[in-house]
RNA sequence: GCGAGAGUGGCGGAACUGGUAGACGCACUAGACUUAGGAUCUAGCGCACUAUGUGUGUGGGGGUUCAACUCCCCCCUCUCGCACCA
């Protein structure tokens, strides 16, 4: 045998079926209302320069599907683009001395030849880059619709600055303090800037995760503690010699009788007013100052010690009308709730750390049920639920029904009102560097901040269509800056920040569905058949970040009436990381696979063969280079058996009479049909693509052994075998499925091909193994019919010669028999 | 600290609603065919021992059950997320 017809030669083949696509673009998709549709979409790539293997993995998960999804009649579509504003390019552009447009488009072109190269089934007619005026421009308008709905505004805040990515980041986009891009430490800056009102949406994005049935566990839990709604009680108490009052929040309001002292932030708007002037004005004003600075400095894990000093003042429990110390603490957040706090330290380990650092009182107002009296001393605040004690009128009431008992009084008595507080921030749009997004904003003297209207629309980032053009920030850029106010008429200058990136991805997976049309940002005929998403899949470091975006989006969306979903995404997959010798890849620990070398040693199909193979798609992925060999090898075999066995292929009629076959083309025959089964259980339940590869080579490996010890098999089950063997690999190894496809005579390629049915009847086991236990334990096993009764399985066991020698000369003390699988006897 | 997930051969991983632990692949060992083999084929491959048999074994310890990788309780380790959220 020569060495030609031994080994599938890939680089040929390969280029083959990818011109074949090039010309006949099978995966091109129109409405068609009378089929299904299915939408699978891979999270779209940043072009940062080449592909690596976590993205081989992401699209090849994805291209299975959606080529599955296919041979079963789905009208799929499955588009790519690329996710095209970001820093990487102003940095790179610095560097190489490159406009950033020149740079992006250069990696996109390479990325895309990519991507081509490992016979990814896109409809690249959809492709589209959101640095491109065409997209960005109806960016630009919904931010436009939405601040005429009032979920856009602006403001002055304390916001994360990174110093190295010089710009502004949202919170989500910190990570341990440090920037998620560039993992330098994020300081805390003065600015104004853009946001999104995500808050106003908090209620529908918490409620909805419960529709989500299709996402992991895990992403959902991430998300439901990223929004961190909390309900509880907003309370009012006054301040002694003041019309000022201090406004608390707690979700302990059951405890509000236990308060001995107050926290509020240094930050907080009443620190100055409630110390001006007096002998504490000093010592307030320096623990703030230290504060700050030292929250500044603070690296991530370090919990700093809990400080703080008294402000002289003092203010009123409204339930109890005691006069209250005022402090300052440190630990306060007046990023959260109303930034004070009512310091209950029987109750709470923080306030009772503090009360016991400074020597205040510790006044226990919940005991836990069964207690009616107050314990000597506590060693730590009793934070669970109990019930209250001197607590007046709510005394005795357990901690629930007092909580809202103590809620009603606040609100009947105008001091109070039920309250909700949530974790998640409006999201902060603004960065103020070149590569994004215009805001379509104009600032002008006399009218105020006035949007860019529509007409004019887009606003493009100035010097993005000229190779010299500048790229500096945009608040560097005067000729872009100056402009005359579209209400007046009179000089103005235009807004110079640009937006995250992550409002690009928010929507792009509607926009696929349309992405040449030019009458608004969405074709409701288009995203009313193919949204939403139906399956979606991407890293699971999105989990919080783009995922919570796109969902936000989708709800503005559909307020403005561009959609009709309520929810993007269907079903969630989040895979797991692309490891080597148990490590992320990366260039610093030198443990980088390249995706081009692969596919030049080994093909696209043995790649994507492997990476399917070696670990399920949610689990990290060991990379193993002699893995690599063996998906190579199992191909070469599939290849040689199809070879060798050509001729069937050519007038073998197909399986009909099971009764007429010998032996070992009936077990075949079986076998087929039961790798049909478990091949298409193991996709449909949990995407498992690794244990439907195992069950493809069992067949193989039967189908081959048969054939190598030269058994006749009926040339119809061979050649039932070996097309079925290729139709359910080709999801995963599509050129070489469609090669041999051809090369074994079938006219129509195989993207036409239906995904094979099983026949139950053919995948029925006529006889089966029955385990024999003793006492648990494994002593023989009997060949029996697989319709053989419970009480023969009985006897068969009992006459069992291995199984007479355990149980002896006794009486068995139980027989259990579990039908089809074993017979226990117990003695 | 809180929350989620995971611990199975030398390695990646299988095991349906409790019912043969280790499918499939890699590595390894022996053999066959070969000028050659990083090709192919055949056989073996958890561990231990008094080896054609017995014991033992799914992070550790308890429990439920005729039967536990699977269910329950406690503990250990690792990964991820959150981290003074009042």
């Amino acid at each position: 045998m020569s060495e030609s017809s031994n080994k599938y030669d890939f680089t040929t083949i390969e280029a083959k079926w990818q011109q074949h696509w090039e010309a006949a673009r099978p995966y091109k998709v129109t409405v068609d209302s009378d089929r299904k549709k299915y939408y699978v979409l891979e999270m779209f790539p940043y072009p940062s320069g080449r592909i690596h293997m976590g993205h081989v993995r992401n699209y090849t998960i994805g291209d299975v599907i959606a080529r599955y999804k296919r041979m079963r009649g789905f009208n799929v579509i499955h588009p790519m683009g690329w996710d095209a504003f970001g820093l990487p390019a102003e940095n790179a552009a610095l560097k190489r001395g490159i406009h950033p447009a020149a740079w992006t488009y250069d990696n996109i072109a390479y990325m895309r030849d990519q991507l081509k190269a490992m016979g990814l089934s896109y409809d690249w007619d959809r492709e589209l880059a959101t640095c491109d005026p065409s997209y960005y421009r109806w960016e630009q308008l919904i931010f436009l619709k939405m601040l005429e709905q009032d979920l856009v505004y602006r403001k002055e805040t304390t916001v994360n600055w990174c110093d190295s990515c010089a710009t502004v980041l949202a919170r989500e986009q910190v990570i341990d303090g440090c920037c998620w891009r560039c993992d330098e430490q994020v300081t805390p800056r003065i600015m104004h800037g853009w946001f999104f009102r995500i808050t106003e949406y908090a209620d529908e994005l918490l409620a909805d995760l419960e529709t989500l049935k299709g996402w992991p566990d895990k992403v959902v839990t991430m998300q439901r503690n990223w929004i961190g709604r909390s309900h509880g009680l907003s309370c009012d108490f006054p301040i002694e010699g003041s019309h000022e009052k201090l406004t608390i929040f707690t979700t302990r309001p059951d405890t509000i009788f236990g308060v001995t002292f107050m926290s509020i932030a240094v930050e907080h708007p009443l620190v100055d007013t409630l110390v001006a002037g007096t002998e504490f004005e000093q010592e307030v004003r320096d623990f703030v100052r230290k504060t700050i600075a030292e929250k500044q400095r603070k690296s991530v894990d370090e919990e700093l010690e809990k400080h703080g000093v008294f402000t002289g003042a003092y203010c009123v429990n409204p339930f109890t009308s005691e006069r209250i110390p005022i402090y300052v603490a440190n630990f306060v957040l007046m990023e959260y709730g109303s930034g004070a706090v009512m310091a209950v330290p029987a109750h709470d380990q923080r306030d009772f750390e503090f009360a016991r650092k400074y020597d205040l009182p510790v006044r226990q107002v919940i005991v836990p049920p069964g207690h009616d009296t107050a314990s000597d001393a506590l060693e730590e605040a009793y934070t669970e639920p109990g019930v209250l004690i001197d607590s007046g009128e709510f005394s005795r009431m357990d901690s629930e029904a007092a909580k809202l008992a103590i809620i009603n009084h606040a609100r009947d008595h105008g001091i109070g009102r039920r309250a909700t507080t949530y974790r998640l921030r409006d999201w902060g749009i603004s960065r103020q560097r070149y590569w994004g997004a215009p805001i379509p904003i104009i600032h002008c003297a006399d009218c105020g901040i006035v949007p860019v209207p529509e007409k004019d629309l887009p606003v493009v980032l100035p010097g993005s269509d000229d190779p010299n053009g500048s790229h500096a920030p945009l608040h560097q850029q005067e000729d872009f800056i100056r402009t005359t106010c579209p209400t007046c008429g009179r000089p103005a200058r235009r807004e110079t920040d640009t937006m995250d990136t992550f409002v690009e991805s928010s929507w792009y997976f509607a926009r696929y569905t349309c992405p040449d049309f030019m009458d608004g940002p969405l074709d409701p005929d288009q995203t009313g058949y193919w949204l939403p998403v139906d399956q979606y899949i991407g890293g699971v470091e999105h989990a919080i970040l783009h995922l919570l975006y796109s969902r936000f989006f989708t709800k503005v969306l559909r307020d403005l009436g561009y959609v009709a979903i309520d929810e993007p995404f269907k079903n969630l997959l989040t895979q797991g990381m692309v490891i080597k010798e148990g490590r992320k890849m990366s260039k610093s620990k030198g443990n980088v696979v390249d995706p081009n070398d692969l596919i030049q040693r080994y093909g696209a199909d043995t790649v994507r063969l492997f990476s399917l193979f070696a670990a399920p798609p949610e689990r990290d992925l060991e990379w193993n280079a002699q893995g690599v060999d063996g998906a190579s090898r199992f191909l070469n075999k599939v290849y040689r058996l199809v070879q060798a066995n050509k001729t069937v292929f050519a007038g073998a009629p197909t399986v009909q009479n099971l009764d007429g076959l010998d032996t070992y083309s009936r077990n075949l025959h079986r076998k087929t049909h039961q790798t049909i089964k478990r091949v298409t259980g193991s996709i449909e339940t949990n995407f498992h693509f690794n244990t439907a590869i195992s069950a493809v080579m069992e067949l193989v490996n039967m189908a081959a052994g048969l054939v190598n010890e030269n058994r006749n098999i009926d040339p119809a089950v061979l050649r039932e075998c070996c097309e079925t063997t290729l139709l359910l690999l080709f999801p995963m190894v599509p050129h070489f499925c469609e090669e041999l496809w051809q090369q074994t005579g079938h006219n129509h390629t195989m993207d036409t091909a239906q995904w094979p049915t099983f026949d139950a009847e053919a995948a029925r086991e006529n006889s089966i193994t029955i385990i024999v236990q003793v006492n648990g334990k494994v002593r023989s096993r009997l060949e029996v019919d697989s319709d053989t009764d419970n009480e023969t399985l009985e006897r068969l066991a009992l006459a069992d010669e291995r199984v007479m020698k355990f149980i002896g000369a006794g009486k068995p003390k139980k027989i259990i028999v579990v039908q089809k699988k074993l017979v226990n006897i117990v003695i």
